[in-house]
DNA sequence: TATCATAGTGTTGAAGCTACACTATAGACA
DNA sequence: TGTCTATAGTGTAGCTTCAACACTATGATA
């Protein structure tokens, strides 16, 4: 802390102004896709944009980031994580404003609930069919945001949020692949998955056109305290 | 964005303060060191802290981090990257305050430029060695600040940041060494650290007891835009 | 009962890594 | 001037891991 005279009281300074923005992602028909809404009121009237508002006083940024996520999803308890805490200076025209953005993850399975409502300025985007242009800088944020979750599955087993509750070994190595883009050794992801233990094996089979397929269910809690255990590669040159 | 009255505005809003912080981290006498200042005032007096201060309205996050860097070291250009945003609701008795936080790391042939200088309040501390309680949540920012440093140098080039303009290999063995907890194979880490071609040979040796040691300088357009490039081992079990 | 489709396993050769023995080069000192 | 010591730096055998791909398994359908 700096030179201050003994008064110095930070409440006469200057402040900017706070918002949370929370970039959702979902798993649908096996493509990532993100939540945006669309604005109603200048500025970037008309532009799609990340959810997000003005954090309250009485709330912590983590508060904040949960209590957006379930006005936008109404879903509760899920994979949430701070991103990166944007704060060039013109990016709101109106006043300065920081935008403390997070990631949230939504499972495939509960991403219904208020999913692409037509009656709302809400939707889900694949990631590959973004809008051109987005309002104020959450190009950059989404930017950001997509690759952090592109890296951070590679080396976590944060794909396993995306799946539903009960999936099969390709559905995993599906996920994998499109993330990583390229294809994968079948043989070689089972023998991997496998030796990692960090699945378990259900009762349950799903009846297709030819063998049926095991399914199985994460088991965090043999993925230690972090999630930072299942990597499909071990090297990134 | 949530709803809000076609004449929302923003700057109506309560709004907090924000303050960043910047942990400096250096190496002195090979063990890594990091930067407190004691604080003059009321709260937290005669408590060590990380160097900080309120931004101003019309610079950066990132410009407000350098302007503090640079008051408290006069070191300008080293690694900067943004940490972590602060924002519990009790962190600071005068007021709601967030607390950007920032990770700069000086070479080691530079921070004697206003070291641990005995007429101030500022001073080097051996992250083996911290003062027991710092002002604020100081501890927790400190904490996870040192684990994120720990973590990238174990997968990134950051290692040589830490190094001043030249070094000798068994040198830069030695940072290995004490991130990672263990003894390292010297002939295995000669081999890989050519390999990895980051390395340019000076003409400048060091003479010693024994052969004298050949001097090495980093190459970081070799590294490509990140420092994801070097990373010591492969596998993270 | 043959065939198709998808699920899942085994195996081999190549590459990479670990551990450790080896060589190199300077100063000190008899 | 030779040899001893200390540190710098290299070579390599054997073990482990991995990529590629051939192989087997199981249910539906006709």
């Amino acid at each position: 802390m700096e030179e201050r005279p003994e008064s110095y009281d930070p409440t006469r300074y200057e402040r900017p102004s706070v918002t949370v923005d929370v970039v959702i992602f979902t798993l649908i028909s096996q493509e990532l896709h993100v939540l945006l809404v669309q604005r109603r009121h200048w500025p970037f009237k008309g532009f799609w944009a990340i959810p997000g508002g003005f954090i309250n006083m009485d709330e912590s940024l983590r508060d904040a980031a949960r209590r957006e996520l379930e006005e936008e999803t109404g879903v509760r308890d899920v994979y949430l994580e701070q991103l990166y805490t944007f704060g060039d200076v013109g990016r709101d025209p109106r006043t300065r404003v920081l935008s403390v953005a997070y990631i949230a993850i939504v499972r495939a399975d509960a991403q219904q609930i208020r999913a692409s409502d037509e009656s709302t300025d809400v939707g889900w985007f694949a990631v590959r069919e973004l809008p051109e242009c987005l309002a104020f800088d959450h190009d950059q944020i989404l930017a950001y945001a997509i690759s952090r979750l592109r890296s951070k599955l590679e080396y976590t087993t944060l794909a396993f949020q995306l799946l539903p509750e009960v999936f099969s070994i390709l559905e995993l190595k599906h996920i994998y692949e499109q993330i990583l883009g390229e294809k994968l050794d079948k043989g070689n992801f089972y023998r991997k998955i496998k030796e990692s233990d960090l699945l378990e094996e259900t009762t349950l089979t799903r009846e297709g056109r030819g063998r049926p397929t095991r399914l199985w269910r994460f088991r965090p809690e043999r993925a230690g305290d972090k999630q930072f255990v299942f990597r499909w590669r071990e090297d990134r040159k």
